[in-house]
DNA sequence: CTTACATATAAATATTATTTTATATTAAAC
DNA sequence: GTTTAATATAAAATAATATTTATATGTAAG
């Protein structure tokens, strides 16, 4: 019972489904979810390791960066996540990814290495 | 955003996840719960108007009785239930299934008036 | 109309989860 | 090797939920 209560846990918060539904179209690093969610990096670390925790997630490390993904690992989670992301809207997020717009631009500039899904590349090789 | 919260925190918690699972065979009362789960008369009633306030049970009022149910409503939150009913094995909850099977005997022999499901009215009428 | 029973609600308390602040870790850049 | 940047973790503070205890409400029975 443990698993889908932890399951249910990591989605019954409003900051973790933010995460969620940016992590719609593709992954993202920390620094990435902390400017779109427009707070510090502590509490989007903590999320993330609870989503991660929940399976619902998973990460890839790249020198200093470490960026996160949905992870559809079962049927049941990959059903649940495709339902809940179809039940947020954009426009519920559309704070939050206009955020995330700006900051890739600027990131973009800085390090012009643009990667598929119109999104720079996280960090410089 | 919030209904969809709602819904999750109503399944994020031990206690209603076994409610939902002892409801899978058709409507019980709170008493009927209360035997169940071996607990209080207050906890089972907050429990239960989480569950209710979610949209994923109803309650049918009968004299001094409260029948709750799992709703049906949208397919949404149907869905949600099989898939969540199915993977709480029966064993999850045996303990409270064996209670509410000697409860629901017991009251059967005071007014004998048995139901479908092989479960005894509530109470008599 | 008083009593007893089933359930709900309110208030007080306890528990758990989240947020914040401070610090540690790791890896690349210098 | 020292510094800087990205992320994680720990500790403390705060907030949200759940539990308990006490009481209220409604209904049927006597």
């Amino acid at each position: 019972m443990q698993e889908i209560l932890n399951i249910f846990k990591a989605l019954s918060e409003e900051t973790r489904l933010r995460i969620l539904k940016l992590l719609e179209n593709g992954e993202l690093c920390v620094c990435d979810i902390v400017a779109a969610l427009d707070t510090i990096q502590p509490k989007v670390s903590f999320h993330l390791s609870t989503l991660k925790e929940a399976g619902l997630i998973k990460d890839r490390k790249q020198g200093k960066w470490v960026h996160y993904s949905i992870h559809d690992s079962d049927i049941f989670r990959r059903f649940l996540l495709l339902s809940v992301l179809e039940r947020i809207s954009p426009e519920t997020i559309l704070e939050d990814s206009n955020r995330l717009r700006v900051f890739l631009k600027e990131k973009n500039q800085k390090s012009p290495i643009v990667a598929i899904d119109n999104r720079a590349v996280c960090c410089p090789r």
